[in-house]
DNA sequence: AGCCATTAATGCTTTAAGAGTATTAATCAA
DNA sequence: TTGATTAATACTCTTAAAGCATTAATGGCT
């Protein structure tokens, strides 16, 4: 059986008439018996009770006809969604950023993005770097707002605009009257970084430019979390780097110091599998680059 | 498009193999791989991410094939439904009868037929004759228990076994000893039969066998049901006819006594729409025969 | 690094299902 | 009785789909 012997059954159905329903079908009225008597044959099933002058349905052919118009229903309906689907109008989307990802411009991405295709079932997650690399590896994520540097051969990377880091010193520290602050002004101060292993790229990278600046830092404790480290710069533990755009959260009893010169940073990128052909990924990286441009097209202004 | 590519894109999908689907669709390899390029092309949408070596799914594709795979198993389950409703395996009938004939074989005959066709829904409602009439006429009922004479323009008629009617007698009365009773020993006595308009055609018999016995029946009450009438025949109001199968359930203070000659007799009908092609009507009727060949035969022994 | 096996695509031919045309047969209404 | 209506039949024609032979590209294996 074919959808075409459907298609016929429900015309006949509709009109109870050979002739007209050929008509609507774009076909003549011999063809059309035929079909019909072929599909009653195979189902072994009369579905019309005919005589010369009439056509009617029997009790089987009702049944039939709903079936089968719900099953051309059921056609036109998946055509429609695999089509949706494949414009990348319809599906889902699973998008991991790190914490301070939150605090850029992401947001404004995502908001345009369901604002856009409001079809698009979007599922965040916050993970950090590694944590996301993983995902993508296990096929459990689609986009990521991540730290490069990460594995490449894997994944796709985009790097969004720089990010630079900023000096978190006790309100009453003597350095924090010091205006134009140098790296090598803190060489004998003691340093509250992240963990290592949340983020050794940074981790490493301050250590680099710290040695650079003829000094070894003097770590003496590590905090995953931007807002810890500023509450215990506060309490005169020490001094910590935070991201530039957290420091109008930080906290009052600390004061934010650009450094002259070699900062730390770091550039925020957004990833997704080499191997991925989603069309929803491409509308949202096409919706990364339009964002961008708008911002420095305002920027320019 | 038709089931064919439907079925064609399932094996693809399937076997992720063009040239195994292909040999398991009893074709060769290259008009496959042609069918599901056409179809690809008919939807606008890329199922295969395809290379030399290999064939995966794109994301549409996973999603038309979980549409595909319910289409195709949807058809499958119409097919089987459509045949067995016009084997009379499935469907639904209704069906009335009297209220005397829940004494006659009608029970024997729906306990058959459930137990036969377990997946029919049979929809009883007792009613009397001129009301399965009517119901007939509105198409809302598919086969009755009745008592002609009935429209036969409408119905087709099937009559069952006769069923004569005995006089209930108070236990006391003088006729109760006479044993080979006529209607014309009844010629003094009060009568209490059923109303006029519940069952004219009895009523008439009723009072045309009294006049042809010389005399004309003085009623007294007329009431519906058979038990009520010999209960006030226990109470002395007068006699009454009742059929013969009731006499057993009746009241202790009454005698039934069989008139010889002759007497009132209904004949219960089983009747069904002449236009009604229903293979379920078909094959309760055929119960209702093989049921009385059946007790005939008991019978017999 | 090169060769062979594997596998999907392409070009051309053949087949058969389905459609068209002309006509018939039966039924209903006037 | 006749004519209009309507589904079925017989035959021919068209075309979509299948087969066959071959190509092109890829990846694994020595």
């Amino acid at each position: 059986m074919e959808l075409r012997d459907i298609r016929y059954f429900v015309a006949v159905a509709d009109t109870l008439h050979f002739g007209r329903a050929a008509e609507r079908l774009h076909m003549t009225q011999p063809a059309l018996s035929r079909q019909i008597r072929a599909l009653e044959t195979e189902l072994e099933v009369q579905l019309f009770r005919r005589t010369k002058r009439s056509v009617k349905l029997t009790i089987a052919g009702h049944a039939f006809l709903k079936d089968a118009q719900q099953i051309l229903h059921q056609v036109k309906q998946t055509v429609s969604t695999t089509r949706r689907i494949a414009r990348g109008e319809m599906g889902h989307l699973r998008l991991s950023f790190t914490t301070s990802a939150l605090r850029s411009i992401v947001p404004e991405i995502v908001r345009e993005f369901r604002n856009r295709y409001p079809d698009v079932q979007l599922a965040m997650t916050e993970r950090c770097t590694h944590e996301q690399v993983e995902a993508f590896r296990d096929h459990q994520l689609d986009v990521g707002f991540l730290y490069p540097p990460v594995d490449e051969t894997l994944l796709a990377i985009t790097p969004l605009q720089p990010e630079t880091w900023v000096v978190a010193l006790p309100k009453d520290h003597p350095l924090a009257l010091r205006q134009p602050l140098t790296l090598s002004d803190l060489a004998t101060e003691s340093f509250i970084l992240h963990p290592r292993q949340e983020g050794p790229y940074l981790y490493n990278q301050i250590i680099h430019l710290c040695q650079q600046a003829g000094f070894y830092p003097h770590v003496v404790q590590e905090v995953a979390a931007c807002q810890t480290r500023a509450g215990l710069v506060a309490v005169g533990i020490g001094i910590a780097f935070v991201p530039e755009i957290l420091q109008d959260a930080g906290n009052r009893a600390v004061v934010y110091r650009t450094l002259k010169g070699d900062a730390p940073s770091l550039q925020m990128a957004i990833a997704r599998r080499h191997d991925d052909d989603s069309p929803i990924v491409q509308q949202f990286f096409q919706i990364v680059e339009e964002t961008f441009t708008n911002a420095d097209y305002l920027k320019a202004n």
